[in-house]
DNA sequence: TATGAATGAGTGTTCATTCAT
DNA sequence: CATGAATGAACACTCATTCAT
């Protein structure tokens, strides 16, 4: 997403893009205290490789976060087009099944270790945009409660990747639960919202 | 529960409690990687004493968790006493408040760096035991979903406790939708439960 | 063997007898590694009180040489007497199969980790001036090669503790062979000696 | 015997073998407790490049051996060539002369605190092997005794580096003490074999 | 530019020794 | 005097980062 001053040449965009895509996975699976001598190894690459593209371990952290937080807008706005009521619902399902494994942006995200919105201010803005975006389409179709703001989306959506790490595959009543709460009209129950959460 | 054989001597039962609270109030707001020399320093001993009263630093997670979740237990058997029906919902606002800071029992409880499981598996067991009474009491007077269990509670739980977290003293409203979810009935939205969530 | 300036009291007494008695056979059986801690709580007393009878670790070694070479000169007297001719011999078999598991003395005696001429200088010239005693009559008796001084008997006795104790039970050939070069006569292989190695 | 994977880089070999050298030297002079940072800082490289290339200490501990040991076997197997009747005594001489300050070594070899067994298994098999070779050469010479085994043999090496360190440069006399009983026949003293140790 | 070797500060843990109880 | 808790200097080992090849 970021540019770079001069275009990579081909074969160091090649093992740019071959680091990121391993230390995503070795983050998610193993936590981020994996050392970047096991990252390089893994990547096929020396220990200077990883530096030179990522000055710092946490540059590194930086940019897998930016990758999949584009990743994660183009999924949303196409979930939006789609479907403007239900594109809330469809979306959190989406990162939470995607990120089952995904501990490492989890604890990113929770702010364990990285803070993310020093971090990667312009993708947390975006992202932030794009909640806001599906958020204010489920509320205009009636099918979330109005007094939620997107931040508050972003606190539930926290909480409910916790869970997920917790509880693994069996997490679906819970999920239903706190969408039920989402779901429901802040003073009294809803009553009209039952097919907003036909899922 | 059960005590050292041998009551420990004076200055050596305050120096334990010294260590075992620095540590637990370190932890939790800085996480687990903080050293045990600096948990030593800032309780005023040096580390050799740290440990002999835990002789690894896992332990000392162990002692802080299983201290902590007596005094939960303590707590939580309280309330359930003084008010059935919104005991759980007491209790979960307690251990909000409570552990504002807790990052470290929260890392602890959600599994990060330590299996609670296997670490202090008495609390562990004593502690679902008394969820399930809170949740028992709850149900019976009406104020709670009848298909949730015990294990989705603590998941319930967790979550709250990330959420908690990420946004800090401004959660209010999100731990209401929660609470919100867990006090509607599974098929239909509304039940006589309005009054369960007087708070 | 030293006078202590006050007469211990016989607790006193007793904690230091048993602390050195422990301590020998802990050193002798595991090297001498094993921390003052673990001597203290086999010996049943308080790691000061080990302290307080040897102001240092090193000090404890010292003593527990000086007390074994007392016992070993007592023994050596004894087998001078009954047999000047083969007393010697049979003194170091005395001392090897005694000291089959005395690694902890062995390793002293060799000098690794401590200087014992510097340490107990007193029993060290005694032990050497018994040995003297020892060669002379088995010399006398025809039965030792002219050419040897005691202090060529201590370096034979080192080397025959490293046989000992690197081959176990097993070492009667490797002895027979160094004894039989003992006993030979310098230039030429002496043939009335034959008699001298009856064991 | 077999080298790395790949040959290393030249600046990694030089500091290896520096490491390997230093360490050498040190241990055998002052024993096995010497730290690691002190090996670092003697070879002029820092503690991670002792770490690189010997992931423990007992890994260095072992590849001391493994190449001295490697040594060892070439000199002995030029020996033998040379002389076989008088290679064995021309190699027991070696060892101890080469070895005079060989401490590290020779605990090694006589199993204090690492099983040279375990640790260089193929070493230890070819350096049992190269024994035997030479005790054959020299028994078929009529030099030694009859009866004894490679083993043996072993067994009076370690016996004689116990001496040698114990002793220092004035050990001539027990040594060939020692080497005069390997020479004599088992059952009577004198054989033809005084020219054999005519050194 | 890629490599991977070198660096060195930092971490958990041990243990000889001291000292309050 | 005995006890055992406290101390703190080491030590083996790790890993983010730098740099020679």
């Amino acid at each position: 997403m970021a540019e770079q001053s001069r275009p990579l040449r081909a074969d160091a965009a090649r093992n740019r893009a071959r680091v990121l895509q391993v230390a995503y996975e070795t983050f998610a699976a193993e936590g981020l205290a994996v050392p970047i001598d096991e990252i390089a190894r893994r990547a096929g690459v020396g220990a200077g490789t990883v530096y030179r593209h990522f000055p710092t371990k946490e540059s590194l952290f930086q940019a897998i976060v930016a990758d999949r937080m584009g990743h994660l807008i183009d999924v949303a706005r196409g979930m939006a087009a789609d479907d403007p009521g239900q594109g809330l619902f469809k979306f959190l399902h989406y990162m939470l099944e995607e990120g089952s494994a995904d501990q490492g942006l989890a604890d990113a995200l929770a702010g364990i270790g990285i803070d993310l919105g020093a971090s990667v201010p312009d993708g947390e803005r975006e992202f932030m945009q794009m909640l806001a975006e599906l958020l204010a389409a489920a509320q205009a179709a009636g099918c979330v409660r109005s007094d939620v703001a997107a931040k508050d989306v972003k606190t539930l959506l926290v909480g409910l990747q916790a869970m997920q790490r917790y509880r693994g595959d069996d997490a679906e009543l819970v999920f239903r639960i706190v969408l039920d709460g989402l779901a429901s009209s802040p003073g009294q129950f809803p009553a009209g919202s039952r097919d907003c959460l036909s899922r």
